[in-house]
DNA sequence: CCGACCAATATGGTCTGACCAAATTAACTC
DNA sequence: GAGTTAATTTGGTCAGACCATATTGGTCGG
């Protein structure tokens, strides 16, 4: 929670909630900023500017005449982190979702990365997937090789706009995700196809087979994932 | 641009503007409100709302003592729009980032369209990629249709996190974009290749396939895009 | 009964001035 | 010169007021 324990954070949490949780109808009014600071016992400037942040969040259209609840589709990627943690357990379907997207920004960005890669970089790499390959039971460890590796590639690809993404998407949502107690539990088979096709792209510096590995890796991560949901 | 004409809003505007300029050193500290104030000719409440604006860009962070600026790495994907309109031409680089992620997303999304279209979405999908293959030498026409069949795509694929993220993306990218009269251009064999693997993945429910093509399309528009920019 | 017009009201946007707690800065002491 | 303390600055909040615009309610005429 990025809040600043101040009063105006403080509703602006509340609303947003209430917004995401569907207690206000799309394209229905707020209710008033007067009645929202008699409502939360504060002063107008700060029921603003918690509103404020919730335009900014795309969640609603403030205007003279009232404020008006947008739809939740169109709203901002800043509200994912909120929308997990509305219930205790996350959404399956919504997690689903989460992998898929952040698997395909990891696979772009490896693929971004093997291009760019100085012969220096490339046996860091190589290293990091030998180390990788060295499975000794500890799945914990393994898990956070495969953080590390990522985000190195990230690093190396250098992406700004994959960086500001993921920025938003890991905000709340990975410790979300944390908390979850998520083990790899891949089959063995299916953790060296994965190390197979990444080490193998390494070494022909092909970017196809690199980019596979990453994608497979995320999609069996998703497998296991929603599987544990459920 | 979605400003309300509204006080705060300017300001939000004029300062985002430079920070994103860096005409502040990032951890180095922001004008005080009530210097703000006294600059823009404005209350500190209009300051504050704005500055509440930024620090939801995450490009700021108020604390008592002190505004200080964020490092631009840091901030949320919302940024984006306003980092393209900087100059009257967009750096190539940053466009050449946005396309990856933007081709990316387009990717998988299009696998996960395949893998959940029922028949009838999947029939309309081959007639409109029938349609994508009668090129009559209109451009703009081949590229209006291209965006439709990528819209709809989405649309069946029903991947909420994707489109939170394209509406970040779209707001003011692709308008942006839109502005750089930007020709497909690409040579007739490439768009042959392209609409290969999209119809063949189609009709053999190959998702590899059809993902390849939309990642190849993809590739194209960015090469060519960015070679018209430099 | 219904639609059009108009006044009364409600709402957002802004301003002024004030107070508090925390952070920063300046002054002072050792 | 380093450490401590006092003064100042700064953000966070509150209260009350004014304006322009939307909304609402009522009135009138058909």
């Amino acid at each position: 929670m990025p809040n600043t324990n101040t009063k105006s954070h403080e509703i602006a949490d509340i609303l947003r909630t209430e917004i995401l949780r569907q207690q206000y109808r799309s394209g229905e009014r707020m209710p008033s900023e007067r009645d929202l600071a008699s409502r939360f016992d504060a002063s107008r400037g700060a029921v603003r500017e918690a509103l404020s942040q919730l335009e900014q969040l795309g969640l609603i259209n403030t205007q003279p005449g009232g404020a008006r609840v947008r739809d939740i589709e169109s709203a901002s990627i800043a509200i994912l982190g909120p929308l997990m943690t509305l219930q205790d357990t996350p959404d399956p379907k919504l997690v689903d979702q989460f992998l898929r997207t952040f698997g395909a920004l990891a696979a772009t960005t490896a693929r971004e990365a093997l291009e760019k890669a100085t012969p220096e970089q490339l046996n860091r790499m190589k290293k990091m997937v030998v180390s990788l390959s060295k499975y000794n039971g500890d799945s914990d460890s393994i898990h956070a090789q495969w953080i590390e590796f990522i985000q190195y590639l990230g690093s190396v690809a250098d992406n700004l706009v994959v960086r500001l993404i993921s920025n938003d998407l890991k905000a709340q949502f990975v410790e979300q995700m944390a908390t979850l107690d998520l083990k790899p539990a891949r089959k063995k088979q299916n953790a060296n196809q994965v190390l197979g096709l990444v080490s193998q792209g390494l070494s022909k510096k092909d970017a196809v087979l690199f980019f596979s590995g990453i994608q497979l890796y995320f999609d069996e991560l998703r497998f296991s994932v929603v599987e544990e949901l459920e």
